[in-house]
DNA sequence: GCGATCGT
DNA sequence: ACGATCGC
């Protein structure tokens, strides 16, 4: 797996609206749908960690 | 509810 | 073992 490379705009845990990149983002998605694709990434103000949304042409990687 | 993933 | 992610 490649690492991840471009940034996302996504909103963070503390409610702020930033551009991260992921650790790792993979497809979810039921039997016969198509689902999301989710990103894991980390708040850099708390350093907690949270999953979001990325666009459904964002690379698998990780 | 389903799907994968991994920090908690 | 569970939460939380999103749209169908």
């Amino acid at each position: 797996m490649p690492a991840c490379t471009k940034s996302v705009k996504v909103r963070t845990p503390s409610g702020k609206e930033v551009e991260l990149v992921p650790k790792k983002v993979w497809q979810l998605s039921p039997k016969g749908r198509k689902g999301v694709k989710v990103g894991l990434f980390q708040d850099p103000e708390t350093g907690k960690y949270f999953r979001a949304k990325v666009p459904d042409d964002y690379p698998i990687c990780g």
